[in-house]
DNA sequence: CTCTTGATTTAGACAGGACTAATACTGCTC
DNA sequence: GAGCAGTATTAGTCCTGTCTAAATCAAGAG
């Protein structure tokens, strides 16, 4: 299994705070080298879907065993230790998914709920196997780099498809991999990792952005600012 | 998931209960209908590797959700709902083994304890994705059958090695799951489910059983008293 | 019918995780 | 620099599951 030691719960959190980590402070170019960046405990409550009390104590126990940094009332951000088994996870997590989707036509938008369950009960020796079944993929179906079994994490584009200006094309790198229904219809839409898209115009501030697919003769698609903030490009 | 709302250990409790009243009472053709076998509590304990205050602990509490039934000092039995969770799980259990012996490759020995972590976390869709790659298969790796989704349990074979004479040819049905020495062993000398061996001579009283397995012109191979009640044969 | 022994259960603790209510800190505003 | 709003942490409970030590039951031996 994942992190020996480590219970299921510690390990969402680890997971969580590595996500959040990533995500969030886009740290302007700057903030980088070792400046880890904290993450606030309401963050991470709030992505797991528990109480900040709950979230304080977790970090707390995770902190006795140098998985995470934490300072009271200045959040956390994971140790070395603590990203290793975070990193861990994820590639169990996106290997899962794309193990799921590939080999036994799990639908793309229950893949990450199907891996979420089954991630942290997974073996090396297992997983070793599924990544040599698939050809060594280095991306999930979502477009997420898969991080080696050594814990390095492949670099990919951070550049949302709402950054994209009018009339441009670009090739689409990742989806989100949780909120299925969004899922469904980027599926049904055909917006999916690898495919090139053309920003056709957008509504007003906030607005949709309508996109045109290619190869799709049909009007373009209306996308929300949320969902295109979270599909990279390139 | 598995039985809905019943974690990981209370699984692990019925699991282990109806195994033992599967191998235990023989019952010499007598105490069937209804005449449910009860379990000690030391002997759930014993399997489960607990203290056996945990497992009275665990009991009652399984009482409570009408899983088992349970009399202070009688010992406890499955219910009628506790005995459909618990072939869920086995069906989940066995169909994994499969799964990941003939799908990924993972030694015959192994099968088991990646399946018991993996288990309780399989979802009724991927498990029966699975079922069906693998071609509705009726029996595991090592000859125990899989129950149906709707959890009838085929009726299999009860005779053990041990108990065949000398002399007598008898078809391998099934061999245990656990004990990876010994599959391990059995794997390499050729005793496998569905391969036909003959009892050449024993040793003395409680010694070992010399068999001879078939199209296998080498010295007949050496079997433990223990390991051949283990393994059931027709 | 009583005693002894071995299996079981009760009692009492503890660790992991989660919650609510109450308290304390931080940082922004004036 | 004081006040306030909002965030975080502490306090105190609860529920699972597990353990050890102590008490209790059941059943066979005499």
């Amino acid at each position: 299994m994942v992190g020996t030691g480590t219970s299921r719960a510690a390990l969402a959190y680890l997971k969580a705070l590595y996500a959040l980590e990533e995500e969030s402070p886009r740290s302007g170019a700057r903030g980088r080298l070792g400046t880890a960046r904290r993450v606030t405990t309401s963050a991470i409550a709030e992505r797991l879907a528990v109480s900040a009390p709950s979230a304080t104590n977790m970090l707390k126990r995770l902190a006795a065993r140098d998985l995470v940094s934490y300072e009271p009332y200045k959040g956390a951000s994971l140790t070395r230790k603590g990203r290793a088994v975070a990193l861990e996870i994820v590639r169990h997590h996106r290997l899962l998914e794309t193990y799921l989707v590939e080999a036994l036509g799990v639908p793309w938008e229950e893949a990450h709920a199907e891996a979420e369950a089954l991630e942290s009960n997974l073996s090396e020796s297992v997983e070793e196997r599924m990544f040599a079944a698939l050809g060594r993929p280095r991306f999930d179906p979502h477009g997420h780099s898969i991080p080696t079994r050594n814990g390095a994490m492949p670099k990919t584009s951070r550049r949302s498809l709402w950054d994209v200006s009018d009339g441009e094309a670009v090739l689409v790198a990742q989806v989100p991999d949780s909120h299925s229904d969004a899922l469904r219809y980027l599926a049904e839409v055909g917006v999916l990792p690898g495919v090139r898209v053309t920003i056709e115009s957008r509504g007003p501030i906030g607005g949709p952005l309508f996109v045109r697919v290619e190869d799709n003769e049909d009007a373009p698609v209306a996308l929300s600012k949320e969902i295109t903030e979270a599909i990279w490009v390139h």
